[in-house]
RNA sequence: GGGCAGGUAGCGAAGCGGUCAAACGCAUCAGACUGUAAAUCUGACGGCUCAUGCCUUCGGAGGUUCGAAUCCUUCCCUGCCCA
């Protein structure tokens, strides 16, 4: 019914940061195989921000693998911690959802994840069920088995502490409401990002108080954003979402720093091991120009959530654009309807809103960041072209077609 | 409860009565060069205006002053130390 360990093990650890710890997972499977019984595992949602992008996907598709080798995968929507607005430092206010809000994302959240995810052994739940009931005293009997130094050690604690930031009480609530999740599912194993090994050991510690098995905990690194910098993120709009069309997938990819090639293919990729291994070796050789490289791993990331002939169209649209400078062939529309005042080009970019505000676009202008049909406009108060429709071009990717 | 130090544009951080729409850095945007990569260079970066200029900003509210981000009062928020 399962596969063999060693070959669970090689699939599970690809691409991890780290399992912890591994003797306890390797039991863990030993005892799934023997026992017929497949592993709980479990993946925090955040319900706030239900837009999923190739960030998520990473762990996601860690889940994933776990589901082909027969186990159940079990996704906790945090809408209880998500009504009370997660702290996790850097964002300070995230907006309180109410419980319909959190709902409606955790839907969203679960519908999307299905297109990594097999529908099969998933199972959806909201930790509202068991944290809501819990009592003040309840609360208390949780606090009281962790305590503040600990919770100090925890890395962004430990920083913002020194560093003279606030941290406020609740905080310190989260790591433990996360792990209570862990002890009402019973999780076998439970996966994160990096960034949340913290919470997820912490899950271990309280397992155990409450008489169960420690989860093994297993780690992905975090895959940095278009800007090859932050982590992706949908508020540092460095993202890929998996909702994109082909085309702006496509593009975005491309845009990626040549320096994350690798990392991508192994984190967002199927690729199997040897091919990751060519990839690399080109990369470091310089066997092969970095630009085709990338532009296979597009392909692939497209053809994984579009298709293949999607993947050729958008390569196809793309080389038009921006190696022949052509129109793309479908681009937004605006109608200037009648009560339209805008008379000179300076109005009517901000009026159709490729910019913020009149002296953006007289900047815009100014610059020589703004054609009409392929002519440059060099004078900001130009009037409005005659013709209709018109192409309104701002920068190198902003395109409208405007019709009077 | 007491003492001290702070709250400045997206972020970090100068300014400490006029020359402040506010130095500088980062981020961002546009341009050049490219492979829409990186690196580099140039420019812009509150709003309205062709422009001189005008309007709204320096935690909130009042006040002093010809004039305040800068002084006073008060309120809110944060950190540190003591209790």
């Amino acid at each position: 019914m399962f596969p063999p360990l060693n070959e669970q093990m090689d699939i599970i650890r690809r691409g991890t940061d780290e399992i912890i710890p591994e003797d306890d997972l390797v039991r863990k499977l030993e005892r799934s195989i023997t026992t017929h019984t497949p592993l709980t595992i479990k993946l925090g949602c955040d319900p706030s921000r239900p837009d999923l992008h190739l960030g998520h996907s990473v762990v996601l598709r860690k889940l994933r693998q776990f589901q082909e080798l027969g186990h159940q995968a079990v996704l906790i929507v945090g809408d209880f911690t998500g009504m009370i607005g997660d702290p996790s430092g850097r964002s300070k206010t995230r907006p309180a959802l109410s419980l319909e809000e959190t709902r409606i994302n955790g839907q969203t959240y679960f519908e999307q994840a299905t297109r990594i995810l097999s529908s099969k052994r998933v199972r959806m739940v909201y930790n509202s069920e068991w944290l809501s009931p819990m009592s003040f005293s309840d609360v208390i009997k949780l606090a009281s088995k962790y305590t503040v130094a600990r919770m100090l050690e925890r890395d962004d604690f430990t920083i913002r502490y020194k560093a003279g930031e606030p941290i406020s009480v609740h905080e310190f609530l989260y790591p433990l409401a996360q792990a209570m999740d862990s002890v009402a599912i019973r999780a076998d194993v439970e996966l994160g990002g990096t960034d949340q090994k913290f919470n997820l050991l912490v899950g271990r510690d309280i397992q155990r108080e409450y008489g169960l098995e420690p989860q093994v905990i297993l780690t992905m690194p975090i895959l940095p954003g278009t800007d090859g910098v932050e982590k992706m993120s949908k508020s540092l709009d460095n993202y890929i979402a998996l909702g994109d069309t082909s085309k702006e997938m496509y593009g975005k990819t491309l845009r990626i720093p040549d320096t994350l090639i690798a990392q991508y293919f192994e984190l967002v990729t199927d690729v199997p091991e040897s091919e990751l291994k060519r990839i690399r070796k080109q990369l470091t050789d310089a066997a092969r120009n970095p630009r085709d490289v990338k532009r296979e791993l597009a392909r692939t990331i497209v053809r994984m959530y579009h298709s293949a002939e999607a993947a050729a169209q958008a390569e196809a649209e793309f080389d038009r654009i921006f190696i022949e400078k052509a129109v793309p062939d479908e681009i937004d529309e605006w109608r200037l309807n009648g009560s339209s005042a805008s008379s000179t080009m300076t109005a009517l970019l901000a009026e159709v809103k490729l910019a913020a505000s009149r002296s953006e676009a007289r900047r815009l202008i100014d610059q020589g960041g703004v054609s009409v049909d392929g002519e440059k406009v060099t004078d900001p108060n130009a009037p409005i072209p005659a013709t209709s429709p018109f192409v309104l071009k701002v920068g190198k990717r902003k395109f409208l077609r405007v019709y009077k």
